[in-house]
DNA sequence: ATCTGCTTGGCAAAAAATTCACAAAGTATC
DNA sequence: GATACTTTGTGAATTTTTTGCCAAGCAGAT
């Protein structure tokens, strides 16, 4: 299970399966073969034998997957048994709305935390969460043991904040900001560029009328 | 410029190299090669214009890429010089959240309306629009010539609503929910599953302290 | 306890994506 | 106008990803 041979086309995919096997959960589904979960994901049978088979055996000849004990190890091999502790930087509207995003708690990720530079926006409050002012991100971010930021402002101001956080140790960003981040290796970007993903819907729609 | 020919992975990269294009543009930056460019965006030289060459040969040996030249051309592969309409559905912290996203209409994305089921959610007003019931949804869809719907809605909603929006025509949804959709050939989805997303970086810091 | 049928794990083949390398064709300079 | 330099476009090589295949081995029935 070294996980820089795996590549990031195999980890893009396993949040997918955690989700169809969360759903099979729900209907009470105690096994599945890799062929039945082809038919429900639309991917081969094959690539989901081969993506699983990166961290190791997880079924059984003649029976298939355990729904149960596989869901469990995808969540293992994802993170989602540890705990982590977010900000979110920039309280406008996406901010907030992921400040009020409760499943994330589900998967161990909490929101200590929600800053904006806005005056305006101090004291505002958010699911319990009073809106801080940037002058506090340091100290808030060692007091609380803060290990993810998420970023949700301008562009403009997206670098400068970055390396701030970089700075006092943050090691995740959740990049919603439309640029691109350079970080230094020990600093792990996820962006979420929704221009981007509108574009290609347009591209998708160009030959349909 | 047969778009069935092209990858997806390739149409991907568009919105990025877009992006970057508009970044030079800014800075008042007229010509650029593709040496430049992958050491600004951090991809190989050869991808670059193996990329550009998908769609036609848009640089000069000697010269590089003219950059509003590219620009253009890159917008106009993607769609971004035709006109679309939509309608938000779910207008909850998220849909509330885009309905707000001013840089959508600049590339050609009106936001019409907005929907909810909600009783407590009727009248409420975001951005100029009052927030409708989704019993006027099928009307509305045909009067305001909407081609494209958001749906920010829980996932037991998801497939449901995206029924009766394909029912009455509907050509792209930007999906929001935590849900995978099956649709019909004539219908595009582009997926935005935040949830995924967070999973991922997840992974990436499992080995990082 | 044995037999039949099913399904994995892993190797091999095929396909797809990326990178290399260079001729061709332009730019810039003198 | 000739020469030196730059950089694209593209075919070929390489690498990565996906798919096909089947021996090995467990489950379930009798």
């Amino acid at each position: 299970m070294d996980s820089k041979d795996i590549s990031q086309a195999v980890i893009s995919r396993l949040p997918r399966y955690h989700r169809f096997l969360s759903e099979l959960k729900d209907r009470g589904i105690e096994r599945i073969s890799s062929a039945e979960l082809s038919d429900l994901m639309h991917v081969t049978a094959s690539q989901i034998r081969q993506d699983l088979n990166n961290f190791g055996g997880f079924g059984q000849q003649g029976y298939g997957y355990n729904v149960d004990y596989l869901y469990e190890e995808i969540g293992h091999i994802l993170g989602l048994d540890m705990r982590h502790n977010l900000i979110i930087v920039g309280a406008g509207n996406l901010g907030q709305a992921l400040a009020n995003y409760v499943n994330f708690d589900r998967r161990g990720f909490h929101t200590k935390g929600l800053f904006d530079s806005d005056p305006h926006m101090q004291g505002v409050v958010v699911r319990n969460m009073p809106v801080r002012p940037m002058s506090e991100l340091e100290d808030f971010i060692r007091v609380n043991s803060i290990d993810i930021a998420v970023l949700t402002i301008p562009k403009e101001a997206a670098i400068e904040v970055a390396d701030r956080l970089i700075r006092c140790g943050i090691k995740g960003i959740w990049n919603f900001a439309h640029i691109d981040l350079d970080v230094p290796p020990n600093v792990r970007v996820e962006n979420v560029h929704l221009s981007d993903s509108l574009m290609k819907l347009s591209y998708n729609l160009r030959d349909l009328g």
